[in-house]
RNA sequence: GCUCGGGUGGUGGAAUGGUAGACACGAGGGACUUAAAAUCCCUUGCUCCAUAUAGAGCGUGCGGGUUCAAGUCCCGCCCCGAGCACCA
């Protein structure tokens, strides 16, 4: 017997499937397109991780046995690799970024195909390179020249010590994760990308495409849409009056005092001189705190600003305070408050003595949302809170006071980034034309070599100091001009990398509209539930921008979305270098094969749940191939019958295996390809039309070990494009079947009887039973339940 | 605090409201072997009872409810995980 040398028999088909573009997918097939989409993974220094061999080989089982059925497939793979860790790389070690990246995409690359996945790899796309990015910064000047594009003042977390900008991820505890040092909030110029326009849309739209459930309900409370009004608070001898947005305009009357962001502009011009100091302390403590240490804030504070506000439906005078508990973020930075019905406005009356006035009634629940009638309300009393909320934007209107306002939680895109690492933003500013948009012809504006990759002390980009970089003359005048300087954040080239491996190698679009059309949408796209809201949302607003400009032919990029869970290590905590819980697909796959290690992951679990990594379980996954193995080495295949009952796990196997690979159910598809194993014939002698079954359903899970076993069946080609096999109905059907009888629910006894027989001779063989006799005895069947093919029960008083 | 998941044997997990624990891992026993590994066969939710093939009870985080029947549906909790921008 031959043993089973994964290692030559995995060599020896990746070799065949490269020197055959077996996967290179067809742009003018007549067969129907499908279109798989992974993320593309951000090639760090560390290797590939075996969370992405279980997205990437459970995808590729589904891309296969797509191909199988008669698809035209595009299973396509790049690098997304811009990005915060190869710049402090090249900060640290002085080695370029574009060498770093080089090296790591030649490591991905290699254990990629060491697993061989069926990527088509001529279409195989890099963020960083000049002939992608061109298009990702031809995309941005069409945002800038719709007005998307635009430049405002936003705090960022600076280092006071590195003098430098730090992403969210870098201040840990409010402190400099690198120095240690104290971080503070800073205000800076930066490119915007206005997403929340499309807000509406982006909510909309969900309801046109398959996303799992959670995905979309991720997506919608991030850009959480809500209905209310804005109205308008006069403050006691200020000219100025100070607008609010409520969810709750009908709990008006209910409003006892006003609370204001700490940043909000106009704090410090309207508390009186007496809180001045306490004002300004709490102002300066919340500049230094993050916004996660506010929120874990287990109690509420706030200070008394000296100042009332009038509320408009009554006119009585209610103080105004600033609290952390308001962001400026959100609406207006400021809000009424009503602390009778509104659980956090409680908790701070309550703490800092302040009036609470009940105005609905008839609710379970103070703080519930709907329900009620208006009381204490003037001309509202007595209304429901659906019609009382109607009723006051009309009064609002009317009274000028206010108006019906939308507000989203969603915020616009902050795009710049004051790096080296990432798409120069093809802008300059002239002094006199002001800012001006590069010409299309002048991209891509290559990223130009410096000496030193940190940010400069004043927090710029380090590519501030290339002053030759820098100065230049301006597109529309000719006169002098500087060049932006800020870079684009990586999520710029992943909002888009889909539609170029369509056309990949296209020098005059980002993709031709002919390529487009055949491909797009893509018909599966898989990544991490970590990119609901960022890249998912940021590429499906790029996508939906450039429908909008009809350069691309749907609406959505993604007809359908799933997830998976992440891979633990076997401790159960996160895999990472600091706890040396690491596990090595490479060590895997040398040891044990691509294909144990594939189905391993697809068997551990759920697909979209976390799972720990378990080295015995890996194992039983060899074991079970080198049964396959051994059952085709010692079975001869010959013109015979299979038995009716090994054709019926047959069948019901190629139903299950097919089933479950159209609902990413890769575990359960995989212990029935073991169910079937256990029931393969003992007798050393098979039906070699069943074995190829056997083969072509094996062949999205183990491809190399399928195409060995097709061969061995006899053929010379690669079962890549060979049909998948049909359910036979007919052969599904066992003859007799089983019925449980249950008395007053509970299980009492099983029989079997011909799959045909009608329910009143069933019932009546049910009652013959001797365990169900017992229980019939002495009392009286009031209710008889049948259910065709599984169980009869007795209701018996 | 908010949002989204999850809780089933020793472990990972199966289960259109219809026989809970498929399939694996682990463990125990046996066969083969000088021996071990590998392989093959058997047992394996818990408890009670028993010479026993049998039998009885309990069991899907907790407490209620709907139903002939609930892991699954409804109400109220607890715990664990992930994410977050206290979203008015």
């Amino acid at each position: 017997m031959k043993p089973y040398d994964h290692k030559a028999l995995e060599a020896k088909w990746q070799k065949h499937w490269e020197e055959q573009n077996t996967f290179q997918a067809d742009d003018a097939s007549e067969k129907p397109k499908w279109y798989t989409l992974v993320e593309f993974p951000y090639p760090s220094g560390a290797g590939l991780h075996v969370g992405h061999v279980r997205s990437y080989a459970a995808l590729d089982a589904v891309s296969r046995k797509k191909r199988m059925e008669g698809f035209n497939v595009l299973y396509p793979i790049g690098w997304d690799a811009f990005g915060l860790p190869t710049e402090n790389y090249a900060i640290k070690t002085k080695i370029h970024p574009v060498v770093a990246t080089e090296k790591n995409i030649a490591t991905y690359k290699r254990q990629l195909k060491s697993l061989g996945l069926s990527y088509d790899w001529s279409r195989e796309v890099n963020t960083t390179d000049p002939r992608y990015y061109k298009w990702t910064q031809w995309i941005f000047l069409q945002l800038y020249k719709k007005g998307l594009a635009y430049k405002k003042k936003m705090p960022i977390n600076w280092c006071l010590s590195c003098k430098i900008g730090l992403a969210n991820e870098e201040v840990v505890n409010g402190q400099c994760e690198r120095c240690g040092g104290d971080v503070e909030k800073r205000e800076k110029e930066q490119w915007m990308l206005a997403i929340t326009k499309y807000a509406d849309r982006l909510i909309k739209d969900l309801d046109t495409v398959d996303y799992l459930e959670k995905i979309k309900a991720q997506q919608i409370n991030w850009i959480g849409r809500s209905e209310g009004a804005e109205i308008d608070f006069e403050i006691e001898g200020q000219k100025e009056k100070i607008k609010v947005f409520t969810t709750r305009p009908d709990t008006l009357f209910g409003a006892t005092y006003f609370v204001m962001a700490p940043e909000h502009p106009l704090v410090q011009k309207m508390c009186s001189t007496a809180q001045k100091k306490e004002v300004e302390a709490y102002i300066k403590k919340c500049a230094t705190e993050s916004e996660l240490a506010r929120q874990e804030a287990k109690t509420k504070t706030g200070v008394f600003t000296g100042a009332y506000a009038i509320n408009p439906v009554n006119k009585e005078k209610i103080p105004v305070w600033i609290a952390d508990y308001v962001m400026m973020g959100y609406g207006t930075g400021a809000i009424m408050c009503v602390p009778a019905h509104d659980e956090r406005d409680h908790e701070f009356a309550e703490k800092f003595k302040l009036p609470i006035v009940e105005v609905i009634e008839g609710l379970k629940n103070p703080f519930e949302k709907t329900g009620g009638k208006m009381k204490n309300s003037d001309f509202l009393n007595g209304l429901t809170t659906e019609k009382a909320i109607v009723t006051m934007i009309d009064w609002v209107e009317k009274q000028k006071i206010g108006e019906r306002k939308i507000n989203y939680k969603l915020r616009d895109w902050i795009f710049s980034r004051q790096r080296y690492w990432g798409e120069p933003i093809p802008i300059v500013h002239c002094d006199k034309c002001g800012e001006v948009p590069l010409p299309e012809s002048d991209l891509p504006l290559e990223l130009p070599e410096v000496p030193t990759y940190e940010p400069t002390d004043t927090g710029e980009s380090p590519l501030a100091r290339i002053e030759e970089w820098v100065n230049c003359a301006c597109p529309t005048c000719g006169g002098k001009a500087k060049r932006e300087t800020d870079t684009m954040p990586n999520w710029a080239g992943s909002s888009w990398y889909f539609l170029r491996y369509t056309d990949s190698h296209n020098d005059k679009a980002f993709a031709s509209q002919k390529a487009l059309k055949y491909w797009t949408p893509v018909d599966l796209y898989n990544g991490g539930m970590e990119h609901t809201t960022l890249h998912l949302l940021y590429s499906r607003f790029w996508h939906k921008f450039l429908y909008d400009c009809k350069l691309v032919p749907t609406s959505e990029p993604y007809k359908k979305r799933i997830s998976h869970g992440m891979v633990l290590a076997e401790d159960g905590r996160k895999m990472s270098k600091s706890f040396g819980n690491v596990i090595n697909p490479d060590e895997i796959v040398k040891e044990h094969g691509a294909d144990t290690l594939r189905m391993y992951e697809m068997f551990m679990g759920p697909f979209d749940q976390a799972i720990a990594w378990d080295s015995g379980a890996l194992m039983g996954m060899r074991r079970f191939l080198e049964r396959i193995w051994k059952f085709f080495q010692e079975t001869k295949f010959v013109e015979v019958c299979p038995t009716d009952d090994f054709r019926r796990v047959l069948n019901q196997s190629i139903k299950k295996v097919t089933d479950d690979l159209n609902q990413f159910k890769f575990n359960t598809a995989i212990s029935q390809l073991m169910i079937l194993m256990n029931a393969v014939p003992k007798e050393k002698e098979c039906s070699i039309h069943v074995a190829k079954k056997i083969c072509l359903i094996l062949a999205p899970f183990a491809p190399h070990m399928a195409e060995e076993l097709w061969g061995m069946l006899g053929h010379d080609t690669s079962l890549a494009y060979e049909k998948w096999p049909e359910v036979n109905p007919k052969f599904l059907i066992e003859d007799t079947v089983t019925y449980a009888v249950q008395i007053n629910g509970k299980l009492r006894a099983d029989f079997q009887t011909p799959r045909e027989m009608g329910k009143d001779e069933v019932i009546a063989l049910a009652k013959e039973q001797d365990k169900v006799r017992k229980y019939l005895d002495g009392g009286k069947i009031v209710k008889e339940i049948f259910v065709l093919g599984k169980i009869v029960g007795f209701v018996v008083k």
